[in-house]
DNA sequence: CGCTAAATTGAAACCTTTCAAACTTCGTGG
DNA sequence: CCACGAAGTTTGAAAGGTTTCAATTTAGCG
């Protein structure tokens, strides 16, 4: 591998710059947020209210099941800078974790230290779910810039899905979002670059203005970079078709601030079917 | 979308070659298929032994589930031949399928017609835990031979998941494999050609190495255009590969039947990492 | 045995990546 | 508060890989 490669992958901050980073010390970094609970929940409850305005925040779900969640809920949150992982890859599960605020993104660590970016994560979603077969956790999660995390050990989920009413269904169709979401994502596979950004675009989009933003304007949280690998394209070609969508009159640019302006036009190309839930 | 471009979409048969399958005709489907239960056995178990020979077949679990399931198992299974379907994208879902012998397709439509395939199922494998959420199927399963899936209730699914010992843990590890697999095939979202076809087929090689079967030497139930499909590669782009495989002494084609001459130098061609499954 | 579908092979067009360089932004230290 | 350096972003030009178009060969099926 080129150091031209490697120059598209992710770059751990200095601080985590180890080629391969031992169990030991993912494991250290998990006992660490566990010892950071009972945090101030008057700026976590915020985007959770937010995140139940649409009815379909696991976080939400999660909250209820801890234990005196009403008057005030302690939770087993860690507050996280950008840069910084709420875990590693292969360290062992200790907890499912939800965001409160902020976003994430998850990747995958290749043979030879390269990096795939999977998912990009935002308040009301879970991310330890790939942990739950192994109980070791399958990807990394870092912080895209200030951000909430709430820990919910596995077998507080476990209790709620089997005992609490309507936590199993709730579970299968969290379980089956996921499929769903691969499904959609595989799609891409076979798409040009266009296709990629604009779906890529109206997706992050709609999780917007599902958490009650506004979905025609809003700013990227993750660098070029991030993007180019998420979609597989080199950052370059992201650059020119953003310059060029804002050409062609699509959307505007500003530097991480991004407005749709014809969403309809970047429908067509990104070629969503009317029955997705992306309308 | 031009003529050429649907070539290499999905053909359905003649019988199903309607643009948009009406949910009325997907339920009646259903309706057949639950008429078709207290089917010979002596077949079914067959695979099934072989997958309990692993320790993860589903559809032993899934069997082991079902009323009297020891001396005579009365399954609600169905028999299909090459191109039919086990139900439609959009159908209501009754049950969740499991593989009991043959293989299977699972692939999407999209708005103008166009199809992907997501991916192929084989013995021992679920087919609709996506439609656990929203009830419906959000993919239609074709079979790519003569196949034999077998129909469990979700009410079932259900009650063994929160009823019986480890029902909910084989559960979890289930929907955490499945985002494990979401997770493997996006990294070959960024890879080149060649890359996507040596995954592919190490992957489906380990697939039948866990069912038993020779891992070097498999007959591909599915089409090239089935495969450049799901892989998001042109059917020509995989033929010259899988001439070029075989010109390097990586394998050797015969047809659909695929030997693996070169396991190593293949799975350095598709990067995969030794942590893998797959080793 | 002939027809039709599937698979293979070749050549040109197209798209994306790679290489290279300039430019902007942001954080840090003077 | 400004200057500087590092990182991120943008833009151009050439190289490379994949698709598309076209034609041929092979296999499957009635």
């Amino acid at each position: 591998m080129t150091a031209r490669a490697l120059a598209n992958d992710i770059q751990l901050p200095a601080a985590h710059a180890i080629p391969e980073v031992p169990p030991a010390i993912a494991r250290s970094a998990d006992r660490a947020a566990d010892a950071a609970h009972l945090l101030d929940n008057s700026k976590l409850a915020e985007p959770c209210r937010a995140c139940a305005a649409r009815g379909g925040c696991h976080a939400t779900r999660l909250m209820a099941m801890m234990p005196g969640h009403t008057a005030s809920p302690r939770l087993h949150s860690r507050t996280l800078s950008q840069g910084e992982h709420v875990f590693y890859e292969g360290a062992e599960l200790k907890a499912v974790y939800a965001v409160k605020a902020g976003s994430v993104k998850t990747y995958l660590t290749g043979a030879a230290g390269d990096e795939q970016v999977v998912s990009f994560h935002f308040p009301g979603e879970l991310l330890s779910l790939d942990a739950l077969g192994t109980r070791l956790h399958g990807s990394s999660v870092m912080a895209l810039e200030n951000t909430v995390v709430c820990a919910v050990h596995v077998a507080h989920l476990e209790e709620y899905i089997r005992h609490s009413t309507g936590g199993l269904r709730w579970f299968l169709g969290l379980a089956a979002e996921e499929i769903v979401r691969h499904h959609h994502t595989s799609m891409l596979t076979r798409s040009k670059a266009e296709v990629r950004l604009s779906y890529f675009l109206l997706d992050l989009s709609m999780h917007f203005r599902g958490r009650g933003n506004y979905a025609h304007e809003f700013t990227l949280n993750m660098s070029r970079q991030d993007i180019g690998n998420h979609l597989g394209l080199a950052i370059e070609t992201v650059s020119r078709l953003m310059t060029r969508f804002q050409r062609d009159g699509l959307l505007e640019v500003d530097r991480r601030r991004i407005t749709i302006r014809d969403a309809a036009a970047l429908g067509v190309m990104a070629k969503i079917p009317w029955r997705s839930r992306m309308q």
